[in-house]
Order: C-alpha cells, then structure tokens, then sequence
DNA sequence: TAGATTGTTAATCGATTAACAATC
DNA sequence: TAGATTGTTAATCGATTAACAATC
C-alpha cells in the first residue's frame, strides 16, 4: 500500500486490467496471475503486480488474484463502482453512434442528456433520448449535478462548448473533435480523434 | 538529427503538433515557437524543441518555426504526405459514423471499402460506400493492398476480425471493440474504447 | 512438502526539464 | 545591435524490469 499519490500513467492502466478482468469473469475464470493477465492486456507480468500493489495487497502468493475480488478493487478505485450521469453535446453521427452505444453499461456511465444548437435536431431522437436546445445547457447541466460530458460538436464550436461545460461545474471531458481543449487543471480532459490514432501508427509503415 | 531509432512516445506527440500546427496555418499565422505550440497543445517548449530536433533542424534561432515548413516536415516524418485507402470492418453505427466522418480528409486517410457479415447490412448503403460480405474481405483486401483498417465489430467478433485482417496484409489496425486484440509484432494496434477513456477520469473526481 | 506466485527492493533504463551557447 | 528562440547538453526525475524473500 502507498499513500503517495498515484502517477497517471498507472491510473491509465487500471481500465485496461478492469476490462481484462470482467472480460475473463464473464468466461466463467475465477482465478488469474500477474502473468496470464499481463499475457491478455500485452503488459509485464512484473509491472501489473507493481500497479495493482499500489492499492492494497489484492493477491495472494502461490494462486494470484480472485478476479471478482480484483474487479471489486480496481471498480472502486476509478470509482466506477457507481454509475456517473454523463450529458453529451452534439447530435451528428458520431453523437447518435455514442447515444446509442452499448458498451457503457457495466462500465460505470449512463448517458442521460444530449444537446445540439441546429434547430433541425433539437427535439429530434437521439437513440432513446430527445434532443434539447443547447441554449439551455449550462442550467441543465448543473440543475443534474452532471460532471461527466463527451463532446461530439465541429472543431470550431468545441472551445465554447468546453467553457460552457466547465462553467456547468462538469469535471472530466471526452472530446471527440479534432482539436486541443484548454481547460481549468481541475478538469480532466481525453481525446478521441481516429486521424491522430492512425497518424501514430503510418510512422511504422 | 538523430538516426537512432525515435520512442515510440514523441512519434506519439507529432501528430498533435501536426494537427495543431495545421489549425493555426488556416487561421493564416506563419510562424509560431515552442513556447506558443507548447501552451497550445499543453507540452512544455523544452520538450516541442527536444521532439522535432530528432528529425532535423526545423527552427531558427530568434524567429521560431515557419508553421508550413514544419507541416510539410511532419507529414513526412508522419508518412500522412499521401493518402492512405483504409478499410472499414463493422458496419454498425459506429462503422456508419466513421463512413461519414469528414476528419479524415487532409489527414492522410481515406476509407475506400467497408464489409459485415450481417444480411440485413450487405448491400446497403454506409456514407458513400455500399456495404460488402465479409465472406471476401480477406481476399478484396490483399488484392487491394491495403495496409490500415478499422473495426467496429462486436466485441466477440473482433479478434477474428483481426485475425483475417492481419492475414489480408493489413498492419495498422485502429481497434473501436473493447477488447485488447493479439496481433504479430509488426503489425501496429491503437485502441480507441470510450469507456475506458472515461475510466481514466473518474479517478480524479 | 513442493511449486507457484505475490509484493517489494534495488538496479536499470528512459523521459523530461533546466540551462545556455549559438545564432538568426 | 539587442532581443528572441533554437538545438543540445547535463541534471533530474520517473518508470520499468529483474530478482528474490515471503508465503499461500
């Protein structure tokens, strides 16, 4: 155990174990080692018992960890063991494909708004929700205590939109345009952009 | 200039610098610094200098860099100096909404094919592309010379995907499943899985 | 017990930062 | 010229790996 503070790269590692985790869970596994799950995830064996060592002592010598057990911990460390209202802005195809996304239940979030200023969508569907007028955002927002946003909107709206959502009282940030976010240090923000994702790897080529 | 092999990690910086430095050239700015792309992207100006001076001399002292120069130089390094044809698995909403993504022009990519499996999907129409069996998509491939592909594939469908895509030639694949796909050594894997993205922020909430 | 695997330490490796001479 | 900013070196900082005692 370490009281220290954790360093973000280690907290970048937990999801992916998490993942692995109720991936082998749901196979009907019970028991994993530092190995095998570092075989799955393409992690060192030594550097995943480092990780999860900074939590607590999750494993024990000889049989290695219960995966239930692991998962409980690992949920409740990226405190996903709640489910987080998240409010998404912008209504386009990337919007729909995320309003309509499966993959965050059990995962620890629930889409539970959706925002676009183009008269053309608002009050239109978005996978089970309707989508509202951004005008009335920021109010939204902070009546619903969200903290949680994804931002879908054109590269030119997405500052305005980041400020709206900050000043909203929202604290962590996926922004799905293609363009650097500033943000106050207390707001978290991770991008998602498919042309840097692939600019990485032609490198390679 | 530096001809030892470059980290993994600054290859992973440039294209931010890139998009970056884009943005301001069509806002027409010419010249800009370390210090001015570092508060822009939010990496330091010691560390913008340190990456770019691995691949040449691309500054001058007392003015900065001209930004058309540096675009130019980092689309070669990038290999995004051309276009490459990408191939799209999973016809999904996710796979329709990369079909009509418009982030990829200018950018190096462009999507020229995108197969399923499902009946009710072959045939049909996704962005411009009609939608082709996956039964051939090994072979269309290959014959193609396809180097990068996407898949938005279920989770449970995705490593085969990988499989038959690595088997076609294919050695950048941008992974959309949320799971973590074993592929051989030369062939480059990046993830995109929102959940975990968003995973990595709770921590801090 | 014998074998397996953890948690942790120390050693190694790599990345970032600070500082500044060079020079535009 | 004076001011600004690069490219690079050396110092610092941080992350990863190897190794192994502890122990299930």
């Amino acid at each position: 155990m370490n009281a220290d503070r954790i360093p973000d790269i280690i907290i970048g590692r937990l999801p992916i174990y998490l993942r692995a985790l109720l991936h082998m869970s749901e196979k009907g596994i019970q028991t994993t080692s530092s190995q095998e799950l570092g075989e799955r995830v393409g992690i060192s064996a030594a550097q995943i018992r480092k990780d999860i060592s900074q939590f607590g002592e999750f494993g024990k010598q000889g049989t290695g960890y219960n995966i239930s057990f692991l998962v409980d911990k690992l949920r409740s460390i990226l405190k996903v063991d709640r489910i987080w209202d998240v409010a998404l802005v912008g209504a386009g195809d990337m919007g729909h494909a995320l309003a309509r996304y499966q993959g965050f239940t059990n995962r620890g979030f629930r889409i539970v708004m959706i925002f676009d200023n183009d008269p053309a969508k608002i009050g239109r569907k978005a996978g089970e929700f309707t989508v509202e007028d951004s005008a009335g955002m920021t109010e939204r927002i902070r009546a619903a205590g969200v903290e949680v946003a994804m931002i879908t909107v054109p590269a030119a709206a997405a500052q305005g939109v980041a400020d709206q959502l900050v000043k909203a009282g929202v604290k962590a940030l996926l922004n799905y345009s293609p363009i650097s976010l500033s943000v106050p240090p207390d707001v978290k923000v991770q991008h998602i952009d498919p042309a840097i994702h692939l600019q990485r790897m032609t490198y390679y080529l």
